[in-house]
DNA sequence: ATCAAATTGAACCAGCGAGTTCAATCGACG
DNA sequence: CGTCGATTGAACTCGCTGGTTCAATTTGAT
């Protein structure tokens, strides 16, 4: 059996060369960028490379999926923060806004979906998946919450999964609009305009009464 | 000088150039589509394609920007259905968020953006051109028509580019949920009623009183 | 008919990048 | 120290595609 040392210094090689697939083909594109370059980026030698994953397509797959885990992971422990509300409902949906939009529109979250939409052609699995672990899966976990609160009377009764779709089109609408592509990303005091917007309008329409 | 007739047939044969580009380039992507490909799409042959665009690059930016303007055109076109609001105010909202879906949500728009965001890397002036030809344009339209709803208190106080944003966010957002790309087109009747869901909490954030 | 412009098909060039091979090197372990 | 496996760098093959050239042909106007 291998050693712990070398065992752990083969899976930070390979988690290495995935996160530098990730960032390359995200400032590149999947055609342009080249394996050589994402060797360089990982530190590593181009054999290297084709030695941990098998194919220039592989490595786009793997590299895309990883990164997808931790996009959801990261929004799937935002909405958890609705389980238990306060009662100041306003300020707990404004704290979950604020922070689902920033996970939304971080570097990572952004350029995932750049790569999976515009490879839509190409890779027509890809976007599915995702699409089931990061919008699918929110969109589930955040109606779940809601459901709750509308039985607590804290919301109108509604569809939870049309309030859940809303809720989040409120938010990711108005941020893209703002979220000129490679330059300045948004302010954090600009996201919490629309995040403080969007709850606005959301509990004008979903409010009890 | 060239006759009309003449003119016309290098016209058309532009045309169809175009049109066979945006198609390949839309099933291929950028770097996948191959000059060749597209000369066949337009029932020509490769040296009249370099002829009339003269690169690939060339071929590429024009035939995004006569989509954009297509799409563009139809936008407004829908929007100015608000310019004279009968007494149904509900009745009319629904209809251009009908339409506006089905224009947004068409193969083409959704090609669109697809090609947009997805080679923002390498064209990063193209896709502001996409945004302010569909997205701003729209929005500034929207907002113009709510503006005047606003005054004439057929809906509450408000900032208008932000109910604009929001009014177009609840229209599309839960869109781009149901539409898996290149499958199964939405259903009319689908678009319908995520149409009205849109206008219905839209209404009730944005009612006078 | 005739002339000029546009079009065509085919061949050709050049560059680029995926994927492979291989000898040299490194590093852990006994 | 010696061994074995992983890594490295460099060179190489190979296919593909953008872009060009050119002679032959079509098209359409006068």
């Amino acid at each position: 059996m291998v050693t712990a040392t070398s065992a752990r210094g083969r899976i930070d090689k390979r988690q290495a060369i995935l996160e530098a697939a990730f960032t390359v083909f995200a400032r590149r594109g999947y055609d342009q960028a080249c394996v050589q370059e994402i060797a360089e980026e990982a530190g590593v030698a181009k054999p290297t490379v084709y030695n941990h994953l098998t194919d220039k397509e592989n490595l786009f797959r793997h590299a895309v999926l990883a990164v997808a885990d931790r996009v959801m992971a990261e929004n799937l422990g935002v909405v958890e923060r609705l389980r238990e509300p306060g009662d100041d409902l306003r300020a707990v949906l404004e704290d979950v806004a604020y922070r689902l939009s920033r996970v939304c529109s971080s570097e990572q979250a952004r350029a995932l979906r750049s790569l999976a939409y515009g490879h839509a052609g190409r890779f027509p699995d890809l976007i599915d998946v995702v699409r089931e672990r990061t919008s699918h899966r929110l969109r589930e976990a955040l109606a779940d919450r809601l459901a709750r609160l509308s039985l607590a009377e804290r919301l109108r009764p509604c569809d939870p999964a049309v309030a859940a779709d809303q809720f989040l089109a409120l938010l990711t609408g108005p941020m893209e609009v703002r979220s000129h592509p490679g330059v300045h990303k948004v302010s954090a005091a600009d996201t919490r305009v629309v995040a403080n917007a969007a709850v606005d309008t959301f509990l004008r329409a979903y409010k009890p009464d």
